[in-house]
RNA sequence: GGGCCAUUAGCUCAGGCGGCAGAGCACCUGACUUUCAAUCAGGGCGUCGGAGGUUCGAGUCCUCCAUGGCUCACCA
């Protein structure tokens, strides 16, 4: 490769951060990684309407969140700035001009009713909705009246009406167009501002980019750039165009599917790292078998020859499971310390508590997270550490408190607790283990109820390491409570 | 409707030059354990979308069809 890798992700600020557009990104830090390269962030705020600065900082946020690094770009700046396309108008401005000078653009005086209107009678009549350059030779009379009546032009590119275009792409490899089936279509709106396809293209040439590695549903849209390349004189980057990523019901992604945005998704409690990893074994394999995958492991192995060409579906199955992979995997502290929002937002325990019992909420953790798969799941399961709660889980009722002793042997459970001298793993353990022992029991006789009384539920961590972190008081306090309970509620 | 892209197990994907269909997830079973999970060990007869064709031989090459997606905006 002759020249450093530069490559871009250019979302338009109209929403979230989809998933969609995180793998785009992805990719593209990828393969600027992988080549030593340049990876750019530039926000495509052209449409007036619908742009929003909130919408831009929040893709800023989600991408910073899943550790998705820019060089260039928001925040960070650059030499090919500014990288909000909004504040580039002049550029695109002087470009276009030199297309109008040239003869290679013109002023189209249709208004957006008008073509409307044609376009659904062409829809209507079976044919393919083209713009029919009626305004690529207009006479200055036309002209005259057009302005007269008020009519503010768009600027269309002349596009052949013969031959063919052809995209040579990285992923699908030749794709021929033709060029019938283009039209003249419009460069630069009635309100000044660049189209898509026009300011994309002069800044993929300003910024030198050296690939364009984007969603598949830009393929389509490539051989109209090529006609801007062309016309500007500018020498084309190379194309690569990764597949969508689709709903289970193969549709479109979109709200009522659930999680689309990385927000939602971090939201449920999916950490950064599974959304990376999963993003990056959807669309993409590595040459070996292994599904887990870190950010600077795939860098090594990145390459756009093994991006598939099929759309994908995506599974939250698998990404839970990989969720679950990295929260029992990933570093204790960074755990606990993603866990606490959660428990904050559930009631759980407030900012306070969250400083101060820092060191225990972290050892709760630590024999709680193999069990949950998402953040949100792992707050839930833990709660009864730090607050009471008011149910006992129905089937655990009928295994475990309908039994004949259950009462009596959970208070005397109690009682030996409450005297042992050391209160331990392994000396609450032999406690009970001694005290079924006695009674001709085995110890799950007793080690099932007890968990239902002072969890509520019947699955869960080892019950010795609850019983500890829980602490002797609240574990006899729960544990008398539950016996009471028992013979209250339950009919012999 | 036109153009383009795709179609291998329920889902994600492997299968350079045509030569006996694979992995992970999910699912089921067993082991371990105080429960659940984790872990380990097992469990897949898939008309490789369909039909033709080329070939000794096709998931792999060619043609047609079907299905899905993208696109044909003064959206990106």
């Amino acid at each position: 490769m002759p020249n450093k890798v530069r490559v871009r992700f250019a979302p338009s600020p109209t929403g979230s951060l989809h998933i969609g557009g995180a793998r785009t990104a992805l990719f593209n830090l990828l393969f600027a990684r992988h080549n030593k390269g340049t990876f750019i962030l530039r926000i495509e705020d052209t449409d007036t309407e619908r742009s929003t600065e909130e919408s831009a900082s929040q893709i800023v946020r989600s991408l910073k969140w899943l550790g998705l690094d820019w060089d260039e770009g928001p925040e960070k700046g650059g030499e090919y700035g500014p990288y909000f396309q909004s504040q580039r108008l002049e550029l695109y401005k002087r470009e276009v001009q030199k297309l109008l000078d040239e003869g290679k653009a013109y002023y189209c005086y249709c208004t957006p009713e008008e073509l409307k209107e044609r376009r659904e009678a062409a829809l209507k009549s079976g044919k393919a909705p083209r713009y029919d350059g009626r305004c690529r030779n207009l006479s200055s009379e036309q002209i005259a009246k057009f302005k007269a009546e008020g009519r503010k032009p768009t600027i269309r590119l002349k596009v052949p009406e013969q031959g063919q275009t052809e995209v040579y792409d990285l992923i699908r490899g030749k794709v021929v167009f033709e060029n019938s089936v283009l039209d003249d279509f419009i460069i630069f709106k009635s309100n000044g501002v660049p189209t898509y396809n026009f300011a994309c293209v002069v800044d993929d040439h300003a910024m030198e980019m050296t690939h364009i590695i984007r969603a598949e549903e830009h393929l389509s849209n490539t051989p109209k750039q090529i006609h801007v390349y062309n016309a500007l004189g500018y020498e084309l980057p190379q194309f690569a165009h990764v597949p969508m990523i689709l709903a289970p019901d193969r549709s479109k992604l979109s709200k009522r599917h659930g999680a689309t945005s990385v927000e939602e998704f971090r939201d449920q409690g999916y950490l950064a790292e599974s959304i990376i990893n999963y993003l990056t074994l959807l669309g993409w394999s590595p040459e070996g078998n292994e599904e887990i995958f870190g950010l600077d492991k795939t860098i090594e192995e990145f390459s756009l020859k093994r991006v598939n060409k099929t759309a994908a579906i995506y599974d939250v199955k698998k990404l839970t499971w990989i969720n679950g992979h990295y929260l029992r995997e990933l570093d204790l502290d960074y755990i606990t310390k993603q866990v606490i929002p959660f428990m904050i937002k559930k009631g759980i325990i407030d900012e306070q508590q969250s400083k101060e019992d820092y060191e225990y909420i972290k050892k709760i953790v630590d024999v709680s997270r193999d069990r949950a798969k998402t953040l949100d799941e792992l707050a839930d399961t833990i709660a009864f550490f730090f607050k009471d709660f008011d149910e006992y889980e129905e089937k655990g009722i009928r295994k475990h408190f309908s039994k004949e002793n259950a009462a009596e042997l959970l208070t005397k459970g109690a009682e030996v607790l409450e005297n042992l001298q050391e209160f331990t793993h392994d000396t609450t353990e032999k406690a009970f283990r001694d005290l079924t022992g006695s009674l001709g029991l085995k110890a799950a006789a007793l080690i099932h109820p007890t968990r239902l009384a002072i969890t509520g539920r019947t699955i869960g961590p080892g019950l010795f390491d609850i019983i500890v972190l829980l602490g002797r008081e609240k574990v006899v306090e729960r544990m008398k409570k539950a016996a009471e309970w028992i013979n209250e509620n339950i009919s012999k």
